[in-house]
DNA sequence: TTTCTATTGTCTCAATTTGTAACAATAATA
DNA sequence: TATTATTGTTACAAATTGAGACAATAGAAA
């Protein structure tokens, strides 16, 4: 059993939540921990040291549960209503723990919440649970579970601030290899918008915002014309 | 002289900041205060109730600072780095107002702060200084004095924030009073975008959204056809 | 009263972008 | 060699936007 953190090591009050996106099987998905002994599903989040930006505590977390370093991340909102103050809920997921918190701990106490959305490689990653969390999963975000507090909703926005960003930020790429077809980018489109896209369209589109990289062709091995292989251009 | 806020009243760690955008002179404005015998100026801010929900405190602190509630409120970024904490700058600020803070209070220590942008309407409002401070007032975005810390990142994020929103929220009303010439929205729409707009295709992209609803003309006294005035619909 | 000026509301046509479908190219298979 | 599924490109229609023209009009000037 390890030890809890302590106070004077973070920031009080203070958490974050991270919606980590993956893209497999044609399907938008999130990275969901599962609370040791408790059945309770959350976001993977944490603390923030005294003395590391805030910025930096997420990408620790993030290194932690996925192993990547330098992956896109944005943060999108930050939750501070009084509703999610549900000590009971810590308590429970501590104690299952075999931790037996003061009700003055800090853990216990109210916390704002700064959410923060991450686009990976679905490829690149195997998912580590941490010291409280016995298992971390991919869900689609068409078939989530139940979820501790608000997380569902931070799922939601963070959904709704990705589709804003795909056209304006361009950010769609992050979900794929480095090298991908037109097809493959079209259906990560699809899926983080929620509707198909005509094809045509599309690759014309893209093409001509002149920020893609045409490559080699790939072989697929069936019976059709091979798709270029495409990267994003360095900025 | 009046006491310091008790730190078991307030979440430590947390502080908001509020860009408080106005419209005047075809100008875009930010409400900026200035602390009390110190030159320190910065955007008018304040800490969380610890039985408060966040977005009600910054409602709390705008309606101290203008007199209006229910005006357009939104979050738009919450800022955690740790070159924000320099409690040597909120040491001369207390010790101005004659406090002599230990250095271990809590208005001393490191703050994460939740940044909102307000549109409110000019001529409602008449901004009144706090406790710490002795003015506020309207700055134009172009002639911004030297802001505290990084008042000055959060004012311009605020505004890219803003220009994002304008089109797909359409927000620009909120500056406005409830009725108002096709002009004096476009007039909006260029300060906050920082460019000049076309006249025809701003009237006929207004009109066409269905957005608007058409009222009596404004007789302005001088030689020329009246504008008609518009409000906006009610969703 | 008539003429003049500044501004507003609308219309027209051109330019650009997007929707839609057609078509040729091609990689394997039959 | 013909067939099939998919890809890349082109062609044309529809919709949107850019740019200017023009009539309407509220008051001032003549």
């Amino acid at each position: 059993m390890m030890d809890l953190p302590s106070e004077k090591d973070y920031l009080s009050h203070i958490a974050y939540d991270s919606v980590i996106f993956g893209f497999s099987d044609n399907t938008l998905k999130v990275l969901i921990i599962k609370y040791h002994n408790t059945g309770f599903y959350a976001l993977p989040g944490g603390f923030v040291r005294s003395n590391e930006n805030l910025d930096d505590a997420v990408r620790r977390g993030l290194m932690e549960r996925t192993g990547l370093d330098s992956i896109y991340l944005e943060q999108f909102y930050t939750f501070g209503n009084i509703k999610r103050y549900k000590p009971e809920v810590m308590r429970i997921i501590l104690e299952a723990n075999d931790h037996q918190p003061e009700n003055s701990h800090w853990m216990l106490d109210r916390f704002i919440s700064i959410a923060y959305y991450a686009l990976i490689n679905y490829n690149d990653v195997v998912p580590r649970p941490d010291a409280l969390s016995d298992a971390i999963d991919w869900y689609s975000i068409k078939e989530l579970p139940t979820l501790m507090l608000d997380h569902r909703d931070i799922i939601i926005r963070a959904l709704a601030t990705l589709q804003d960003n795909l056209e304006k930020k361009l950010v769609g790429g992050n979900l794929l290899p480095k090298k991908f077809t037109m097809k493959e980018l079209q259906k990560v489109y699809e899926a983080i918008l929620g509707r198909t896209i005509r094809r045509t369209t599309f690759q014309r589109k893209m093409l001509s915002l002149g920020i893609l990289q045409r490559h080699e062709k790939r072989y697929s091995g069936r019976a059709h014309k091979a798709p270029y292989l495409y990267s994003f251009k360095k900025k």
